[in-house]
DNA sequence: GGCGGATCGTTTACTTGTCAACTATATTCC
DNA sequence: GGAATATAGTTGACAAGTAAACGATCCGCC
């Protein structure tokens, strides 16, 4: 018996199993009490990680959607009032979406939700040394795939800085 | 500033930024090579697992669907001939279903080229003590929510047995 | 300076999920 | 034994994603 093996497996079926259910729980419950799907409030929190304009291919790589799944996002969005189109001069195939000042305002209400649900779900069943080691095996795995960002400030709503 | 709650929040968005994307690249990967989404072998890999016939709502509990998507799930399975619906008797409300020998024949095409796609993919990018914790840290996560089942055999095709 | 091939965003058709309403059966309890 | 209630599965209307085809624009290059 290949004991890492089964280890890996296990670990792959509990990874798969716990964040089906728990995004599926924190999505519900964001739109309970916020009104914003987890989605919608990621590609808030994209904008206003950025701070500014952002094109929407760009911005569909982030929050690993299709440029389809985008545009319709950003005319629920939109629709919604939460964000702008902008057509930013330049190249004029590009269209940008930005923060509208309602936009930040739900973001101001979804993070302390989307904040205290992690330290209620997550952080309650598991130790200090647990939550470190996540962090860096899941930092390794998408910088494995080519995919770790700057990620992490903004997280909290800390003020935009480049120290990094 | 909180250390420690930036680091549980960095370890969130990593962890649904992570299944996000491993998750659809798995999802095609087996589409492609297999023919079957991910939740269509997780449903008869739990289907396996059990040996024989479970009734749907129990089903659907175990893949985390309702009880409307669990109905169309084997309504296609079973187009396929992946499944079959029987009706145990008993109960008169109660639909089961079980794996045909085409089902069976799936999974023993799926079920390595699921393992093969995680060594690459996790596997890869960690070190054995890194699976270790993650395999743990989940366990606790599930079990937390009281999702946790008796799992792991089955993943790697063993036999069935009950010394667990 | 104009042609061929990429890239950007949208539209359309389709897939796969949810929730709410419904039917049929089972259970509780008077 | 019968009414009220709960549970199993299906159906229909909708939500939110994808892939493929399309129009517009930009870029490289002869």
């Amino acid at each position: 018996m290949n004991g890492t093996r089964h280890d890996l497996m296990l670990a792959w079926v509990s990874f798969v199993h716990t964040s089906t259910y728990l995004i599926s729980e924190l999505d519900r419950h964001l739109r309970d009490e916020v009104g914003v799907s987890l989605s919608e409030h990621d590609l808030l929190s994209q904008l206003d990680k950025v701070g500014g304009e952002v094109m929407l291919s760009e911005l569909a790589r982030r929050v690993y959607l299709s440029k389809a799944g985008m545009t319709k996002m950003i005319d629920r969005l939109e629709k919604a009032g939460q964000v702008e189109r902008v057509w930013p001069g330049g190249d004029r195939r590009v269209t940008s979406a930005k923060l509208t000042t309602a936009g930040r305002a739900t973001l101001s209400r979804s993070r302390p939700t989307l904040v205290a649900w992690v330290e209620a779900n997550l952080r309650a069943h598991l130790s200090d040394e647990q939550v470190i080691s996540l962090r860096d095996s899941l930092r390794a795995l998408l910088e494995g795939h080519g995919r770790w960002e700057g990620q992490m400030r903004h997280l909290l709503g800390e003020p935009h800085d480049e120290t990094e």
